[in-house]
DNA sequence: CACCAGGTGGAAC
DNA sequence: GTTCCACATGGT
């Protein structure tokens, strides 16, 4: 895999077992959307946007492509997925993850910041993605710096911005009941009654536990939150779409304890398949 | 106009 | 310990 610079922007390849398409639209991310023959958005706090002209090229356009090395790592281009998806097909070992395997090939689990994955999860409770993205937009809009590479495009902001502005300011952007959930984590990191940098470097169960300690925060956010923001691929959240599926092909019934180092990759395989296709299978 | 959306806190058994 | 229900809002 290399990185060839060119005149406004750079091409990673070859690279195996990448979708664009589908990294971005299976529902683990909410500040991309499709542009042009790709998808753009904001991470770092800088404008990117990505496109795939060949199954084994990636291109990054603009500013962002003179740092390819930060984009690998975001799309987990360093990863060896196939390892992964072997691991996974050998112990669920059922027809229904064989078919959400191919569903979702190329689908890669994004190395997101911890506070945009934390603020954003708190947002989804008893919400549709749609609405989920509408509510960052607004938020990042009014309370984030300005990203680098665009002038129309905005960092996710930052505890302390949501924390100066209060609940009733969070409110007036369209979050609704979350409002004061968003304020309490925002509160705490800023007081530094969390330490993201700390919770890091804590075992997986004592950091869900850690993260639960914030009003709006339960076992489901935790989960989502580990595994997008803090790397944690063991952990296996279960939302709506992922107990439809477990209802629907594991009579109900799966032991998230026991599913092995890729459950939470797993899981992204699942939730993909069961909501693009739910119902037909 | 009901019902749903990547749930959670709190009250009532 | 489990079970029920409100919660803001926009989209079918």
């Amino acid at each position: 895999m290399n990185v060839i610079q060119y005149d406004g922007y750079a091409d990673i390849a070859p690279i195996t077992g990448f979708s664009l398409r589908k990294t971005f639209t299976c529902g683990q991310c909410f500040r991309f959307d499709e542009e042009g023959d790709g998808y753009s958005g904001v991470a770092f706090g800088r404008y990117v946007r990505f496109a795939q002209p060949a199954p084994d090229i990636l291109r990054i356009y603009g500013e962002a492509a003179s740092d390819a090395d930060l984009w690998i790592k975001y799309l987990a281009l360093d990863v060896d997925y196939e390892a992964i998806r072997l691991d996974i097909a050998r112990r669920f070992d059922c027809e229904i993850m064989d078919r959400a395997l191919e569903y979702g090939e190329g689908i890669r689990i994004l190395r997101q910041q911890p506070w945009e994955v934390i603020c954003s999860f708190i947002i989804s409770q008893n919400n549709n993605i749609g609405r989920i993205k509408k509510i960052i937009a607004a938020l990042s809009r009014a309370l984030g710096e300005p990203a680098a590479g665009s002038d129309r495009h905005h960092a996710f902001p930052t505890p302390e911005a949501l924390f100066k502005l209060g609940t009733e300011g969070i409110f007036a952007l369209g979050t609704g009941f979350r409002a004061k959930y968003i304020y309490d984590a925002a509160n705490r990191i800023t007081e530094g009654i969390i330490d993201l940098n700390a919770l890091a470097a804590q075992d997986t169960r004592t950091l869900i536990k850690e993260l639960c300690t914030v009003k709006g925060i339960g076992l489901k956010v935790a989960s989502c939150a580990a595994l997008f923001g803090f790397g944690r691929t063991e952990v296996f959240p279960v939302d709506v779409w992922v107990r439809r599926s477990i209802d629907r092909h594991f009579g109900g019934k799966l032991d998230i304890d026991s599913l092995g180092e890729y459950a939470g990759i797993a899981q992204q395989y699942l939730f993909y398949y069961e909501r693009e296709n739910g119902g037909r299978t």
